[in-house]
DNA sequence: GCGGTGCGATGACTTAAGTCGTGCCTTTGG
DNA sequence: CCAAAGGCACGACTTAAGTCATCGCACCGC
């Protein structure tokens, strides 16, 4: 890159990041350049670090957030401290779409899984917007209609399915998405604490911790440091699938 | 009404019918009504006998299904044959929106809860009619974002709350809903069976059964043969709100 | 009236889930 | 290098949830 003024640098950074940004989110790709440029011009940036709130639940809600790095941890908390996590946004999805769309407050809380930066964009200017082009009410539908299938089969694994089998499916899940293939197994690292896995998938750490011990175990696993290695990739599929034992008809 | 002849008031009402139930539908109010009577043109009229089968998870989707009368249950199903119940609709409501915006399969199975009659939609015209009229596409939306809100609830309630809260919910929104003050208390018919209201809010007959008789011992409800008078609904509401146990922190 | 059927009630039991205390290891920061 | 903190491991325990078998009642058709 050549040299630039400063002042000038620092324009072209702050206008081009947004853009890439926005760009990248699935129902604003729809729109063309020039209605993106116009949107990135009323966003406005944010920082957060790792563990500060973002919203609480039940806030009123005066705009979207489009999260650009990091990641935002959407989550429901019990009066105990226990907590549900229902989704983990990351760069190029949103926060919010659903309740600036209702005029509802938030469903759920959402604090900074890692530092994170945002744009928010303020309601008014994105319906707006929506109204002028309808390609984005239809993308917007179609980016609720897999959280939907998300939210829904997560109901499925809290009612029917047992800790172990919603645990062997979150492992299964990161080998597929960062799994390498070594003569080891299937390696991929593991980042979040047991604490963090029990509020994914509806358990306490203690539960994690034991049916990982049980996997290892079993030769299904072996664990080393913050870091999965998966011995037998059948067997944890056969794990997935199993429902709780039997039932009433 | 005066005398008309038999085919013309066949014709009339098999033609007005179904445009009243597309009324009734919270997105499709919003037509103007000659596109609404293009709609109903293209329905295909449905009769359900209770527990006949309308979808099961996994079957494509050719087309949206409107409610005109009964019940229909969406649900997921272990192979042991529990089953967690998603929602109930009801006259007015949709099956399978969510399928026709986003072209994929059905996420839950539905069968009747009660005897029903349903307007099936094709895909195509409706699509076509959401092209024309953007203003579908929002009350969509509006649409979806409740369902989301309350799906987001059912997960709180399966993985942070234990079945005697969930059950004190379900009994209070019934109250609510459904309850006569008398001098006894609140009363309400309870129709479906502890085996239903079980796969409602994620648990067996069984259970349901006992935490319905504790709260009969505690004196906060009473159980006339399918009818439930509620004696205490301050403390029915207190058992709502409360969460499991404790917690790692 | 009789037997079939479906549902509710309930006690006894089993098991998954969750709780608690302690001790160890790793990381971090002087 | 040491101390403190955070996170993990794990055994012992408690409790909610679920399972099973049995009984009894109401309803229905013959």
């Amino acid at each position: 890159m050549h040299a630039v003024p400063v002042t000038l640098r620092m324009r072209v950074i702050s206008a081009l990041e947004p853009l890439e940004t926005l760009r990248r989110v699935s129902f604003l790709a729809v729109l063309p350049p020039e209605d993106l440029k116009a949107l990135a011009g009323h966003c406005i940036p944010r920082r957060l670090l790792r563990d500060e709130i973002l919203v609480s639940e039940g806030d009123p809600c005066e705009g979207l957030f489009v999260v650009q790095s990091g990641a935002i941890k959407l989550f429901k908390m019990a009066e105990n401290g226990r907590e549900q996590i229902l989704v983990i946004e990351r760069a190029g999805s949103t926060v919010g779409e659903l309740s600036v769309f209702d005029g509802g407050t938030f469903p759920a809380s959402a604090v900074a899984a890692e530092d994170s930066t945002l744009l928010f964009l303020p309601k008014r200017e994105f319906l707006e917007l929506c109204q002028r082009n309808s390609e984005v009410a239809f993308a917007v539908i179609r980016s609720l209609a897999w959280r939907f299938r998300y939210l829904t089969s997560l109901v499925e694994e809290l009612s029917l399915k047992e800790v172990s089998h919603r645990l062997a499916r979150f492992l299964r899940d990161r080998a597929l998405q960062l799994g390498v293939r070594t003569r080891r197994g299937i390696e991929f690292p593991l980042e979040e604490t047991n604490q963090e896995i029990g509020a994914e998938i509806g358990t306490v750490r203690d539960l994690v911790s034991r049916n990982l011990r049980r996997f290892v175990d079993r030769g299904i696993l072996r664990l080393e440091r913050r870091k999965v290695i998966v011995l037998d990739m059948g067997e944890l599929e056969a794990q997935v699938s199993g429902t709780k034992r039997a039932s009433a008809g």
